[in-house]
DNA sequence: ATTATTTGTAGAACTTGTTCTATAAGTTTA
DNA sequence: TAAACTTATAGAACAAGTTCTACAAATAAT
């Protein structure tokens, strides 16, 4: 029966809602194809096993970054496959993460049907999507050259500061183990918050620890 | 036009796909009903102004600050309309909340193809749908009430509040959106502190995340 | 039915955190 | 090597956040 099958895609979401939907896309995109909706990673390590697959379009639920080493798992199974993330959190902290881990494509869930397809075409195309709002955020990464890791861009001091912040410490205690003012932890804070991109202590969390373990 | 709508439904969620999957089996169940495929709570408050609805599916986790106070605000303009939960959430910490506000329904996206059919069937014939897993947390909670997941401790507010704060917002934005003193904002980050027995945003932020998911 | 507790809310006084500006010392780079 | 950043640091003025107290309404407990 897989031979009638003009291409084999994986649908990989928890919510069946979303798997259903994309299946529904991939359909009218590619009458002729078979859909697998798998739900989770077991099931799509056993299904790669048995079937090649041309497209596997994978939804990441866990911001931790703990995915990210699914991608090279997948491929070391079928290296030609191609992966297109799928996923609900903002792109401007994962998307290049996984896309250098090997994924193809990186598709936000707020993206309307006509960005859907064309992610999907585009992948199986010329194998790679890439939105406009990623290439830009490429584009700084090599023009302004800022390195991988984001937290390399702190200087000593502030990585030393940063961890203290992200391990619940207030400015205060802060200014008084490290011994010096208020005022300079403030300004520390801020251009940690600066150096990062982010404005909130709860983003510098995620940030912190989804790059922590991480070589650059 | 309307007039030859069996059902009107609305499909509120920020994802086109979740939005399509849904309105794709709403079709299916009704075949001559129309469907309004919405984004956010202005359309959605937009379009019951000026059209009927039997039944809203309503997804809770879109970012304009949607929350528990939407379902008196829907059906105050529309009595009778029934509204459907469709959440990414954990129903364990949420279903009954939604419920006692005067939801007709709670329903896990993890939920499967069947489910969903049940429970739109369920509540446009009797009103109401409560899974298998909620009646059993409501006879937990009436009968051996024992306490499991601490967010549970929480009342609405401080769950409302909670979230905002994990998410990254400073007081001032809480006391802006909520229209309440920046005073009132700290007496609950206070009170959240203790019920969860913590005392920086840090520890919140771990255990809110080590719970939202988690069932007890 | 009465009492106790929880919940949602603030005012005022106070503490903590931020901003804006600045400076000396160290590091790059042209 | 001089010019140009980066880093580590604050003072002062101001903004944000906390504490302590309090009170009415809703719930729970006796």
């Amino acid at each position: 029966m897989e031979e009638q099958c003009e291409f084999n895609f994986i649908v990989a979401d928890d919510h069946t809602i979303v798997r259903q939907g994309v299946t529904f896309i991939l359909k009218e995109i590619h009458k002729n194809s078979c859909v697998y909706q798998l739900a989770n990673f077991s099931e799509i390590i056993k299904r790669l096993n048995t079937t090649p697959i041309d497209l596997l379009v994978l939804d990441i639920s866990f911001p931790d970054g703990t995915s990210l080493n699914i991608i090279p798992t997948i491929k070391k199974i079928q290296p030609n496959i191609k992966i297109l993330i799928f996923s609900a959190f903002d792109e401007n902290i994962y998307a290049i993460r996984y896309l250098n881990a090997g994924a193809s494509g990186y598709l936000s869930k707020l993206s309307n049907e006509d960005e859907i397809k064309l992610a999907i075409k585009s992948v199986l195309n010329s194998g790679k999507y890439i939105s406009k709002n990623i290439q830009e955020k490429i584009m700084d990464t090599y023009i302004f050259k800022k390195p991988k890791n984001p937290l390399e861009q702190l200087s000593n001091r502030e990585i030393e500061i940063a961890k203290l912040l992200v391990e619940g410490f207030s400015n205060i205690d802060i200014c008084n183990t490290l011994n010096i003012q208020k005022s300079t932890v403030s300004t520390y804070k801020n251009r940690i918050f600066e150096k990062l991109d982010v404005d909130n202590l709860s983003s510098l969390i995620q940030i912190f620890n989804f790059y922590k373990d991480k070589k650059e």
